[in-house]
RNA sequence: GGGGACGUAGCUCAGUUGGUUAGAGCGCUGCCCUGUCACGGCAGAGGUCGCGGGUUCGAGCCCCGUCGUCCCCGCCA
């Protein structure tokens, strides 16, 4: 192979196929770079060696693909490459056959420069053939290996399940298969193996995992594709401490193929801890948290900040931002005004801090309690939100999603979200200087986390409801089902849900689930399901559950989410073969598309056109 | 559904206050070249300025609409 090839090869006998990287002729002398899978490697084409060779190097050109015959040669003095893996040699060509001809490219895999991702994905085989691209596939397959290697070594059963059909209790829009056989039926695909993997602990399989497609008719992000895939696995009696040692034990694994040694066991934190020090649910552990500064103002400094009594006041850190001119200071008002709406917020370096007239006297308590070194730009905030007492639990809820227990009767929660968001916002700003988000390939660079207690209903502002936040079989807290909350006080029921989270990127989620019907049934009746709806959607399991369940649990993880960032991409583009555009447009094989109409009649379909 | 950025040669991009013949680098074609490795030299080809409409004496540039790509909000366990 064309990267294969070092010193310890010199005089050996060598037949290399690949593609023309690049050429370059002298004349009667010519130079092909050979790519492959694994590298590239200098071929010399001399005249003196092989007329007949030569001749036909003139002809080629990029992305020919050709076979060499030759010899490994070590180079002359002063000829090495040090750029090149395979730099201190080259193969000295015998005979050169042309495989196959190439339509010039419109964008070289060869060029440094890459094209745009419309190009890149319509010629995707073109792209696909980037050192790069290799690189990021062959670290998915070898990430995919090792995680399976682990969880069979640990007794786990991998297990397919249907693609075809019907609605699981995500949540999230379905794609629907029409059936030819029974007219005006359709099958779903799974939005996760969900049921299935449930039914499986009641079948007695007690250790089962998949690595799965997922699809999910929703709107896509850069980190959000229509199919992914999950690394699906669940246990039957576990406790939830059960399910974190086997993801910390695969990811080890995972990791390690990539030169990365992980310490385990990762951190963990409460929602509740995770909404108030950080303001999401899945904190960037590379970052500072924030820090509540409510106690420390003044009542004359609230009055020169113009903050109202009510709200809290948060502050945070943008590690190495160094020192802002009135200009940028201003500008960067601006723009968070504009995104954040009007946060009282102001943004001072150390020195400022002490000489601003307002916060002098408190100077040395924030500095202490932010924790901020003397270049780091500290962030004084409380985004107003137009809240006031008038506003009621459910429109705060809205704003909010979940309601955390320990603000279960404050009016000013959402503050925390939007500071948290306003972190993220400057720390990318600054990501050059702090360099925080920087990949050099340790374990440093990847800040894993357990977020546990998730809330176990949401509110819904839309449809005035509430909802399962994470799917209606999760468990929640015994306790909290003694203490009757599930029907006095939804917004603080904990579930036994818990998210995996890594450099603030949500990498799985699951839970401990309902083994029990008559919580199950429980549960339904607290979603506002009537026992008949319950039976109508998910009747087969209601039954399965009645027949001797054990207690289980268990997770998914993005597969490609896992290798986006070890790869250090930020999109999840970067390591799907074929991914799809934002609009879910394959634009290589230009999909979906209209159906034949003999399709369409087989299928019992028509197309109406909406006004 | 909403907001933002982008769309000019095959690719990456420049194009001033609206002005006459739209440029550069890379790539491509031909010729030359025996030590290059982002080879070099000479010559050359290559444009529906995304598309449609409008304003104007005149539009790559201004306005409206539309399509596409990307990012974000909503949405998405």
């Amino acid at each position: 192979m064309c990267g294969a090839l070092g010193v310890e090869q010199d005089g050996q006998d060598v037949v290399l196929m690949g593609w023309v990287n690049r050429r370059r002729d002298h004349g009667n002398l010519i130079f092909l770079d050979v790519r492959d899978r694994t590298g590239i490697t200098q071929v010399v084409l001399d005249k003196e060696v092989s007329g007949e060779a030569h001749a036909k190097a003139e002809a080629a050109r990029s992305e020919y693909v050709v076979a060499v015959k030759g010899r490994v040669r070590r180079r002359g003095a002063g000829l090495d490459n040090p750029n090149m893996a395979t730099g201190q040699i080259e193969v000295v060509a015998s005979e050169l056959l042309l495989l196959n001809e190439s339509k010039t490219p419109p964008f070289s895999p060869a060029e440094d420069a890459i094209a745009n991702e419309e190009v890149r994905l319509k010629y995707r085989y073109l792209d696909l053939r980037r050192p790069q691209m290799q690189h990021n596939f062959e670290l998915r397959s070898k990430v995919a290996m090792a995680i399976r290697n682990y969880l069979v070594d640990q007794g786990f059963l991998e297990i397919e399940t249907p693609f075809m059909t019907r609605s699981t209790p995500e949540g999230a829009r379905d794609y629907l298969v029409p059936s030819r056989v029974h007219a005006g039926h359709f099958y779903a695909l799974p939005q996760s193996p969900q049921i299935f993997k449930q039914i499986l602990m009641i079948s007695g399989f007690d250790k089962y995992f998949q690595i799965a497609r997922c699809f999910r008719d929703e709107d896509l992000r850069a980190d959000r594709q229509p199919e992914f895939t999950q690394i699906d696995l669940e246990m039957s009696f576990p406790r939830q401490e059960m399910v974190f040692r086997v993801v910390e034990g695969f990811l080890t694994a995972a990791f390690a193929t990539a030169g990365i040694s992980l310490t385990t066991p990762f951190v963990q934190m409460t929602y509740d801890e995770a909404i108030k020090n950080y303001g999401i649910d899945k904190p960037d552990m590379r970052l500072p948290a924030m820090v509540d500064l409510t106690d420390e103002l003044t009542p004359e400094l609230r009055e020169t900040l113009k903050i109202e009594k009510a709200l809290p006041v948060l502050g945070f850190v943008i590690p190495e931002a160094g020192t802002l001119s009135g200009t940028q200071k201003r500008g960067l008002v601006d723009e968070i005004r504009l995104a954040f709406g009007d946060c009282g917020l102001d943004f001072l370096d150390v020195a400022r801090l002490k000489t601003n007239a307002a916060f002098a006297p408190l100077a040395e308590t924030i500095e202490r309690k932010v924790s901020a070194a003397a270049a780091d730009l500290i962030v004084v905030t409380t985004p107003k939100l137009g809240i006031s007492e008038k506003h009621s639990k459910g429109e705060l809820y809205g704003e909010l999603k979940y309601a955390p227990n320990w603000f279960s009767d404050r009016l000013e929660i959402a503050i925390y979200k939007r500071v948290g968001a306003l972190r993220l916002q400057l720390a990318a700003k600054f990501a050059d200087k702090h360099g925080r988000f920087v990949k050099t390939g340790t374990e440093a660079d990847f800040k894993f986390l357990w977020v546990t207690d998730f809330p176990m209903y949401e509110w819904d502002e839309e449809t005035k409801v509430w909802n399962a936040a994470h799917h209606p079989f999760t468990s929640p807290h015994e306790e909290d089902i003694k203490a009757g909350r599930l029907t006095s006080d939804k917004g603080a029921v904990r579930a036994l849900a818990y998210d995996i989270v890594l450099n603030g990127t949500e990498l799985g989620s699951g839970s401990i689930r309902i083994h029990r019907q008559d919580v199950q049934a429980e549960i339904f009746r607290s979603l506002g399901m009537s026992d008949e709806e319950a039976k109508e959607r998910f009747g087969f399991f209601l039954d399965a559950l009645e027949y001797g369940t054990p207690p289980h649990g268990g997770i998914a993880l993005g597969l490609d989410r896992i290798v986006m960032i070890l790869a250090g991409a930020t999109s999840l583009r970067e390591v799907i073969a074929f991914p799809k555009t934002a609009k879910a447009i394959d634009l290589m094989v230009d999909a979906p598309s209209v159906p034949t109409e003999q399709q369409m009649k087989e299928l019992h379909l028509k197309t109406v056109t909406r006004s």
